[in-house]
DNA sequence: CCCATGCGATGAATCGATTTACTTGCGATA
DNA sequence: TATCGCAAGTAAATCGATTCATCGCATGGG
């Protein structure tokens, strides 16, 4: 246990004094600037392991425009999806000695704005927004207004100010298509529930371009609310009634994990048999999929990616001066198999898919 | 809009000349000391919106001891409880006026202490720390070495140095046994997963005393295991094998919400019916629960009353001076009567229960 | 022998707000 | 009238680390 008597916290002056030499130089020490002579370097080392100094990141920061401070604003913190992104994103911006400060929007619009003013006032280095909506909210006006260093994540396409990072979603719902296609679907039921953002928007058209350009004559019903939860429960149960049950929907890609808990639940009232008599597959994979019965076939969105990918472009502007064109990053998906999602085709075994961005 | 031109940011002392005073008084307005002439205040206030004036909470912070910071380290990010956790807390930093700076240990007790001593390079006000353990981890001993001011939360129990903050799960615990043990089960199984923290430890204690105290003639399996997901799911594969199935556990208390999905998914695979053969009640509730077929009993966690709590708690440390002895609180659960429970008992009608602090 | 060069080190300025210690002005009291 | 007290305001110190502008000193070329 290395520090040992706790008092008053030691400053950067007070390690100089103990080492017989001046602050700035325990200072280039410390940052590693290549001007110190060895051995005073050492006493430097010394003094700090017995004082158990610890730079103030506080002071550190005041003087520099740059502070070594990433911005994080999330839709909400509460589920798995954001919940890991915000894992992943701290974990990768620890591993460039950035702390991050993590705020959630609560999916409204003015406190995301409020939000993104304070990372202002902290004068961080560089912000990653989840907008609630889309990459013209207020949140992204308000970086554009303070002219802040951003990354646009999750609900967003390509923006002209900023570089975004996002699931492939165009692309893994296409896969979907060729799925549900492939083994022989006609009569689909696209499944939308709780926010109808631009990624489900994403999601929806993905699938239905693949469908119609693989068979024009395919069946796609779509269900989107965003109304609360007992009325999208009625309003599916209303959809299965109205149904002739000879002419069902004979497979239901729901466009998002709370879709898919409410037509999971639908499809278990009616007794009908998942897959046998309907195919389920979902878009956002979650740990209770593979634990029910049946489990759950669903495309599981690639958090650690996008998170990594939103960091390094993000200091890549930051602190390279990358002032190039903003650039579109969109990460591959992965269709999770499972017994929800029938037979699995044998041709093509699509694992990961990458839309080039244009 | 108010602000407009974005340039170089507005100082303090922009205001002050703007407003023709000097920057203490321009201190004292926004810190609402009375000894100003309406007037200047006046002033300073218009100086403010026209420059887009915002304070800096770096350079604010760094002359006292005290910064309006909260730290707050929690075992993980992704799981829905530790979500909706930290987003109350912040919201309640947030009224106090106080910036949370939110980590996670992600179940690492090393990570734990280094996360408690980054925030107290940050000289935070106080710190709220979920332990990955208990209140006698790493992350609590470093508390203790630097002296911090903190709240424990969640995996604990009493403390002889910091408050601490829990749900009742012993009452909660205690009252399950009661609807159980009234319903008339008297072959239970107490199954707790991923994690054997404090709290499951309580769970436990809390149903096996009331059961044992209502019939001493009950018998109760346990299953608890900190293994991986493939060899739980096998555990209790084995558990339901070797029972005769005339004498199996009619009833199921789960200890944690992955426990839960672990239980509910193997009595789908027997196509045990629940609640007609076996019945279910879990502990931690999820918007899941609702959801599936049949929708799940659960206890659920008073997540905002805990972290309100300990927030207030942790403040009137900090601001308020208290310097009585550590204060244990226990917050009420509340058990949501759904399907996989059985009927619900008329006599009793639990709906909150509270444990005094001893 | 003188001066340019450069390494290594340092005192002082700096970042932006808060707070201390003091000044000023004015009315009330003795 | 002289003194005291109080309201209002301000210059300057302060927080802790970083960085700028020097500075001493040794070396080497001219």
């Amino acid at each position: 246990m290395p520090g040992g008597g706790e008092q008053k916290r030691a400053t950067i002056h007070d390690v100089a004094r103990a080492a017989g030499v001046s602050a700035a130089t325990v200072s280039k020490v410390l940052r590693g600037f290549p001007t110190v002579k060895a051995e005073n370097a050492q006493r430097v080392h010394q003094a700090v392991e017995k004082l158990g100094y610890r730079i103030d990141p506080l002071a550190a920061g005041l003087r520099n425009e740059q502070r070594r401070i990433l911005g994080a604003v999330v839709p909400d913190l509460e589920s798995p999806f954001f919940g890991a992104l915000v894992t992943e994103l701290e974990s990768a911006a620890e591993g460039a000695g950035y702390t991050m400060i993590v705020a959630s929007s609560r999916e409204s619009e003015p406190r995301e704005a409020e939000l993104v003013a304070r990372m202002n006032d902290w004068r961080v280095a560089g912000t990653i927004l989840a907008p609630v909506r889309s990459e013209s909210g207020m949140g992204a006006d308000r970086l554009r207004q303070f002219d802040m260093a951003a990354v646009l994540v999750d609900r967003v396409s390509a923006d002209d100010r900023f570089d975004t990072v996002a699931a492939d979603n165009y692309a893994a719902s296409a896969s979907v298509a060729d799925l549900l296609i492939g083994q022989g679907h006609r009569h689909i039921l696209m499944h939308g529930a709780t926010r109808i953002s631009k990624a489900v928007r994403t999601r929806l058209a993905g699938f239905a371009d693949r469908a119609k350009a693989l068979d024009s004559a395919v069946r796609m019903d779509t269900l989107l609310s965003d109304d609360d939860l007992d009325e999208q429960r009625r309003a599916i149960r209303a959809y299965f009634d109205a149904a002739d049950p000879a002419k069902r929907a004979t497979a239901v890609f729901s466009l998002s994990q709370h879709s898919t808990l409410l037509v999971l639940a639908e499809l278990r009232r009616r007794d009908l048999r998942v897959p046998e008599d309907v195919v389920l597959i979902g878009f956002d994979d979650s740990e209770w999929m593979q634990t029910t019965w049946p489990s759950i076939t669903a495309v599981a969105q690639p958090v650690r990616a996008i998170a990594q990918q939103a960091v390094a472009t993000l200091l890549a502007r930051v602190e390279g001066g990358n002032t190039g064109f903003p650039v579109q990053h969109l990460e591959p998906c992965e269709l999770r198999h499972r017994q929800s999602g029938g037979a699995q085709q044998d041709a093509v075994t699509p694992k990961a898919w990458r839309r080039t961005a244009d």
